[in-house]
DNA sequence: CTGTTTACCTGGGGGC
DNA sequence: TGCCCCCAGGTAAACA
C-alpha cells in the first residue's frame, strides 16, 4: 500500500497531533506486529512522549523524550491514524496508544504484514533500516553515481529496490517510467540522470500535494482518502491518456507493471 | 553473487 | 449463494 507520498502524508498529519502528550496506555492486540513481545512493548512506551517523527523511504521513525526509538513500517495494508477517546477498535486493529489528552493513535492492518520495532538502546534506526538514500532527499550526483553502479539493471527494478533508492513502490515506479517515456525494462545506463531526477521529484511531490494515492486501504492520519489516484497516468489505467492505445500489463521483478507500448519505447 | 520463488495474511472480484 | 482461483500498494528469507 503506502509508498513514499502516502507515508509522508501520514507523518505530516501525525506530527500535528501526537507530538507532546504522554502515552498513558499502550495496548497490543496482535503480538506479531511488535515482534511477539507485546508485554515488553507496552511497558516500554507507557509514560513516554513522542518528541520527533520523521520518515526514511517508507519507514516511519519516532523518538521519545526518554530516547526510545520506535520504527514503523506499514507494508501493504497498514493504517496509522488518530482517533478520539471513545474510538472502538475492530478486528483489524493491532496496536492502540492512548495519550493523556484522551486522543489515540490507532494501528490497523488487514493483512498484518506491518511491523513496529522498538530499537534497543545500544542500536540506531540505521541498524534496522536497510535502505539507500531517500527518493526525495537524494541529490542528482548521488543518483548519477547509483546509475553508474547498476548500469545493466532494468529501470523498474532499479526504482523498486529500496537498498538503492528508498521510497518508490509499484505505483510510482510505473508512473515515473511513463513520465520518462521509457519502457520499464530499459537499462539504467540509457536513462538521462537529470530527467530521471526531476521526474522522481515532480511525481512524488505532486502526489504528496494530493495526499497520496488511495486504491483501497490507504488512509491519511485523519482517515480520509488520498486524491492522487485520480491523477495516475498509467498505473491501473485501461488506456493511455496521451495516445488512447490499450495499456500493456506485464510482470517485472514479479510485480504487475503497466505501460504504454506506443509512448514508452525500449530504446 | 544474482535473479527468482515463496512466505507472511486477508479480502475483493471474476468465473462457474 | 458458494466455491475456487487469482490478484493486491512490501519485504525478507529460501532457493536455484
Amino acid at each position: 500500500m503506502p509508498e513514499l507520498p502516502e507515508v509522508e502524508t501520514i507523518v505530516r498529519g501525525l506530527r500535528k497531533n501526537i507530538i507532546g502528550p504522554s502515552i498513558s496506555e499502550a495496548k497490543v492486540y496482535f503480538a506479531p506486529i511488535v515482534g511477539g513481545k507485546n508485554r515488553f512493548f507496552e511497558k516500554q512506551l507507557k509514560g513516554q512522549k513522542f518528541t520527533k517523527i520523521s520518515r526514511h523511504g517508507k519507514y516511519i521513525k519516532l523518538i521519545t523524550n526518554q530516547g526510545k526509538n520506535l520504527l514503523i513500517h506499514l507494508r501493504m495494508t497498514g493504517q496509522l491514524f488518530t482517533a478520539l477517546a471513545n474510538h472502538q477498535v475492530d478486528k483489524h486493529t493491532h496496536v492502540a496508544l492512548t495519550f493523556q489528552n484522551g486522543k489515540k493513535l490507532i494501528y490497523r492492518d488487514v493483512r498484518k504484514f506491518g511491523r513496529w520495532t522498538i530499537i534497543p538502546d545500544n542500536k540506531d534506526f540505521s541498524d534496522y533500516i536497510n535502505a539507500g538514500p531517500d527518493a526525495l532527499a537524494i541529490t542528482q550526483i548521488e543518483l548519477k553515481n547509483l546509475q553508474q553502479r547498476y548500469p545493466k539493471m532494468k529501470l523498474k527494478v532499479f526504482l523498486l529496490n529500496q537498498t538503492i533508492i528508498a521510497g518508490i513502490g509499484n505505483i510510482y515506479a510505473d508512473e515515473i517510467c511513463y513520465a520518462l517515456k521509457k519502457h520499464p525494462e530499459v537499462l539504467v545506463e540509457q536513462i538521462d540522470t537529470q530527467k530521471l531526477y526531476q521526474i522522481i521529484q515532480h511525481i512524488l511531490n505532486l502526489s504528496i500535494k494530493h495526499q497520496g494515492t488511495t486504491i483501497s486501504d490507504y488512509r491519511t492520519s485523519s482517515r480520509s482518502k488520498g486524491n492522487f489516484q485520480n491523477l495516475l497516468k498509467v498505473y491501473g489505467q485501461k488506456k493511455c491518456q496521451k495516445c488512447k492505445s490499450v495499456v500493456s500489463k506485464i510482470k517485472v521483478a514479479g510485480r504487475s507493471t503497466h505501460f504504454c507500448s506506443q509512448c514508452q519505447k525500449p530504446c
